[in-house]
RNA sequence: GGGUGUUUAGCUCAGUUGGGAGAGCGACGGCCCUACAAGCCGUAGGUCGCAGGUUCAAGCCCUGCAACACCCACCA
């Protein structure tokens, strides 16, 4: 049971007594930066390589309670294979999120009355770098004070100097192979924050809003075929009007037949509209007329260019209307052109009618801003050749995404993928690494040097830099291998990659995981990681998200340490995106905590994390849960107290040792739990892990095992060797379980277990770094089992009879055995003194089976009937009411028993170690029945 | 419109190849017993969403339906 590899010396001495409950706080604290110093998160050994490349957050954020999850799993996987030998890297870093940092120093600069113009762009960005310096350290100290085991030393950000080599080397040679290409179209645009965005960040949400029917005169002597000198346009965005240049019909539509090729007159700007035939046009909705705004509507630009239309661009990059509409409108905002449009419309009688309408408005998922499809130049992403090959690694199983379901979104998704526009109106992030000459070509290079050389351009001549920058998950995509060293070849790339498994949200599935596929597979023609992992989000225990905005998020750090009521209201009320929601922010937070949140500790949080993360679900975080798994550790923190101190000055002691039937039942049920734990890591399910470590030393170790060594320990007349076979037992059971929990709550178990190293005398350094324990290790013991689950139920059902008959604990009893066989004498032999000190029993008699025994309350174990004398401490009613209820189970369960095997079928198709186990149980009932009712009668007698 | 997930005790959720429905929290009753009241002992509570089907046997497999959640695409 040794085996741990030389490791890092303790510091800390075993204190003469521990506390009666444990603090988080007090030990947490120190034990970290003894893990650190002494390098114990760097990859180390000859083991193989075990990768997990952490996925950076936001370098300008704190972390939120999401974080806290996802980063908990992957540091329980790192120290459990770290642990088992592995050469485990969990590689840290943070991503540069140019856009939300982009929003974040312009709103400090507006605060000061700056705008970014006024300062220019080298200045900007140097405030966005002084942005990421200041707010570096934040996440770092969460992660540490949350125990997260990742390799500081290999610390990397996606701004830092090796990704921009990165960044301009895929770029260039993406563009070198005609896989990046810049292009005029429509692309989504953010008014707001003044550039395109990519489709994964428009957010679509149904909203109430309206259908205005429009008349469009028709020119020329044509009517429909209702006969009206005029076509009805529906439209919920009448503004948009200014920069029609069509009107479409259905080609089977008999209402317009013959007007195709006629045309209408635009009311309020006066331009002559074609109508044309488009099977885009659903003749059902509306009026079946369709009004066609190429240059600001996606589908309308493709029915614009079906039929050669005119694409007139009507707004600024503001969307203010821009000089191509009328001068009334020029230079009005979005929504007061529309409010123009709409009221001038119905000043000329063009108004038919408006109603309400609900729709998808598509908005910027940073900014909010109703987004505009608008005509720009971009740089674009040619997908489909990257995803063939991301498909197929999936297709065959060199990635496999858990739970697997996630693979068909991915599919669905991928197979489906439009090209990405990668470029951003925005100072903040990656710069395009291209350059125009004074013609306005565009030459691309790894810098300006080398631009002009591969365009043979002299040095002369002029060269501008495109003004855009990268969307942020350009470079992130490239995250497993440059933040291994690539472009370089370095050891760390090849040891390290691909990584083992990607730890994250299904939220992201398409931001990221997808695309870092594609270009990991197209630069190192491997995988970046051989499972995907995808967890739920955390909620609030209502199951609401989390948001700033609805202010019930948890920093995981006010979990761990505590917070005041009064700071927890500041914290999330201030800053609020909608300020006016403060109110109903402090009022909840008010009710849901009204004596704030005490400090629960690392260990705890941890631990909550991973009991809830059941695969494919979202967690609804409980405060409750937390609290619970916080018992949980005092409940360690006490065993190991107890093991401690009954371990008397000389320790385990040398000497021969006899193992009891106790010791051995513990033994096999540790090594159960081990199997059960390693099946649960082997399939991701942390769920299932922590139960296994909750059950085993809470309701086995502590409620039973302890209690079982106490009259061997206390008995002074107990032999030598079955003491140091019980104080072994103690001590190595709790190591394991220690060792075995570690990866989950690391703090707790590693200050338990130097303490418990220490009384055996070794100096074992720390547990993170000692080997996880194997199943093997312990051996299995199917009698002494059997033995105790006997015990087990003899004591409860004496307990259950205390009970229910109302008798003190403290009240010793007499117990009478009767019937049974010869394995139940055996077991008596075995563990009388067990059952005595476990049930309160004074004195324990058999009786022969033709003894009348004396009235009694009876507990029925198979064949024997355990026999507890009424004598003054029961009340004859109260045990008649209990026969009777226990009769009446028994019976329903015996009639079940009896359907079954009187049914032929069963009998003759049922397996039969299953039919023979129905046979027992109903001879079981059967016996059970008997003595039930007899006793009843006996009572019914007196 | 297409897709995915969920539905099991009052609440939050486990339940593995089909074979006697579980845990935590909460509730109720009893206990300060020399590890732990952040504890111990015991008890109650479920038509496993609904309806069919397969099977000797269904919480689990199949079909349909319902409710809720989410993803994708969107009819202006």
């Amino acid at each position: 049971m040794t085996g741990s590899r030389p490791g890092l010396p303790g510091t800390r001495n075993p204190p003469s007594r521990m506390d009666s409950h444990f603090d988080p706080r007090t030990i947490e604290g120190p034990l970290y930066e003894q893990w650190e110093a002494r390098g114990g998160f760097a990859p180390a050994g000859e083991g193989a390589p075990y990768c997990i490349a952490i996925p950076p957050p936001n370098v300008t954020g704190r972390l939120h309670s999401g974080h806290g999850f996802q980063q908990t799993l992957m540091d329980a996987l790192i120290r459990y294979h770290r642990m088992r030998g592995r050469g485990a890297l969990w590689q840290m870093g943070t991503d540069h999120a140019a856009i939300a940092t982009q929003m974040l120093v312009e709103r400090q600069l507006a605060a000061q009355g700056v705008h970014p113009e006024d300062i220019g762009r080298e200045a900007f960005v140097a405030r966005v770098w002084e942005w990421y310096d200041r707010h570096d350290g934040e996440i770092a100290g969460q992660m540490r004070r949350m125990g997260a085991s990742v390799d500081w030393d290999r610390y990397r950000f996606t701004m830092d100097e090796g990704f921009q080599a990165a960044v301009r080397e895929v770029f260039v040679r993406l563009f070198d192979d005609g896989l990046i290409y810049k292009k005029k179209r429509l692309v989504n645009w953010d008014p707001v924050l003044g550039t395109a965005v990519s489709d994964l960040e428009v957010e679509s949400e149904e909203e109430d809003g309206h259908l205005w029917h429009i008349r469009y005169p028709l020119l020329g002597d044509v009517r429909t075929a209702a006969g009206a000198d005029h076509l009805v346009v529906a439209t919920t965005r009448p503004e948009t009007l200014l920069g029609d240049t069509g009107v479409a019909v259905h080609p089977d539509d008999e209402r317009y037949r013959g007007l195709v090729g006629a045309h209408v007159l635009l009311p309020l700007v006066g331009r002559e509209l074609p109508i044309v035939a488009d099977a885009h046009v659903d003749p059902e909705f509306g009026t079946g007329c369709l009004k066609i705004t190429p240059a600001h509507d996606f589908n309308d630009y493709e029915v614009g260019q079906r039929h050669g239309l005119a694409i007139l661009n009507v707004f600024d990059a503001g969307a203010t209307v821009n000089d191509e509409a009328p001068e009334p409108y020029r230079g009005l905002d979005r929504f007061a052109a529309r409010d123009g449009v709409v009221a001038d419309l119905e000043g000329l009688g063009l108004l038919e009618s408006v109603e309400p309408h609900r729709h998808a408005v598509p908005r910027g998922d940073r900014s909010n801003a109703v987004l505009e499809p608008w005509l720009t130049d971009q740089w674009w992403v040619d997908i489909a050749p990257l995803a063939a090959p991301a498909i197929a690694a999936v297709e065959d199983g060199r990635i496999r995404f858990v739970p697997k379901q996630f693979e068909n979104v991915y599919f669905a998704w991928m197979r489906d993928v439009r090209d990405w526009c990668i470029s951003r109106q925005q100072w903040s992030g990656h710069r395009i690494p291209a350059w125009y000459d004074p013609d306005g070509n565009v030459h691309v290079g790894r810098d300006e040097d080398e631009a002009r050389r591969r365009a043979g351009l002299d040095p002369d001549v002029p060269l501008t830099q495109d003004p855009d920058a990268l969307d942020t998950w350009f470079s992130s995509a490239l995250w497993t291998f440059t933040t291994l060293g690539w472009p370089e070849r370095t050891p760390d790339l090849a040891r390290f990659h691909p990584t083992d498994v990607l730890v994250t949200g299904y939220d992201i599935i398409f931001f990221w995981v997808a695309r870092m596929i594609m270009m990991t597979l197209r630069f190192m023609d491997e995988v970046p990681f051989r499972t995907v992992y995808i967890h739920g989000l955390v909620r609030d225990a209502d199951g609401a998200k989390m948001s700033k905005t609805r202010g019930n998020g948890l920093d995981p750090l006010d979990i761990v340490d505590g917070i005041a009521l009064p700071d927890l209201v500041a914290k999330r009320t201030v800053d609020l995106p909608q300020p006016q929601m403060a109110e109903r922010i402090e009022a909840t937070t008010r009710r849901d905590f009204p004596d704030g949140i005490p400090a629960y500790g690392a260990d705890a949080l941890r631990f909550t994390y991973c009991a809830m993360a059941s695969p494919g679900r979202d967690v609804n975080f409980d405060l409750s849960r937390v609290e619970g798994y916080r018992n949980f550790c005092n409940k360690l923190w006490n065993a190991t107290k107890f093991v401690l101190m009954n371990l008397g000055d000389a320790g385990p002691g040398d000497g021969p040792v006899r193992l009891s039937a106790a010791d051995c039942w513990i033994r096999s049920r540790t090594r159960e739990m081990l199997e059960a734990v390693d099946r649960a890591v082997d399939t991701y399910r942390f769920d299932l892990y922590a139960n296994a470590i909750y059950d085993f030393a809470w309701h086995e170790y502590c409620d039973w095992y302890l209690e079982l060594t106490k009259p061997v320990l206390w008995d002074e007349s107990t032999d030598p060797a079955s003491a140091r076979g019980a104080r072994r037992t103690l001590l190595e059971v709790l190591d394991v379980l220690l060792r075995a929990a570690h990866p989950i709550m690391p703090y707790i178990t590693d200050t338990l277990w130097r303490e418990q190293a220490a009384a055996t005398g070794g100096d074992a350094g720390t547990v993170m770094l000692a080997r996880f324990p194997q199943a093997e290790d312990l051996d299995h013991d199917p009698e002494a089992t059997a033995a105790i689950e006997w015990l087990k139920t003899v004591v409860v059902g004496v307990r259950t009879i205390r009970s229910e008959m109302g008798i003190p604990p403290r009240t010793a009893i007499t117990m009478l055995l009767q019937g049974g066989d010869d394995i139940d004498r055996t077991r008596l032999d075995a563990t009388e003194t067990l059952l005595r000190r476990l049930a309160g029993i004074e004195t324990v008699d058999w009786l022969d089976a033709q003894t009348e025994p004396p009235p009694a309350a009876v507990h029925v174990v198979g064949e024997l009937k355990v026999l507890v004398p009424l004598k003054g401490l029961i009340d004859v009613e109260q045990e008649r009411t209990r026969l009777t209820r226990e009769i009446g189970k028994s019976t329903g369960e015996l009639g079940r028993v009896q359907g079954k095997l009187a049914n032929e079928n069963f009998v003759a198709k049922a397996p039969e170690h299953i039919v023979a186990a129905e046979r027992g149980k109903a001879a079981d009932l059967d016996a059970r029945l008997a003595t039930l009712r007899a006793q009843l009668e006996r009572l019914d007698a007196l």
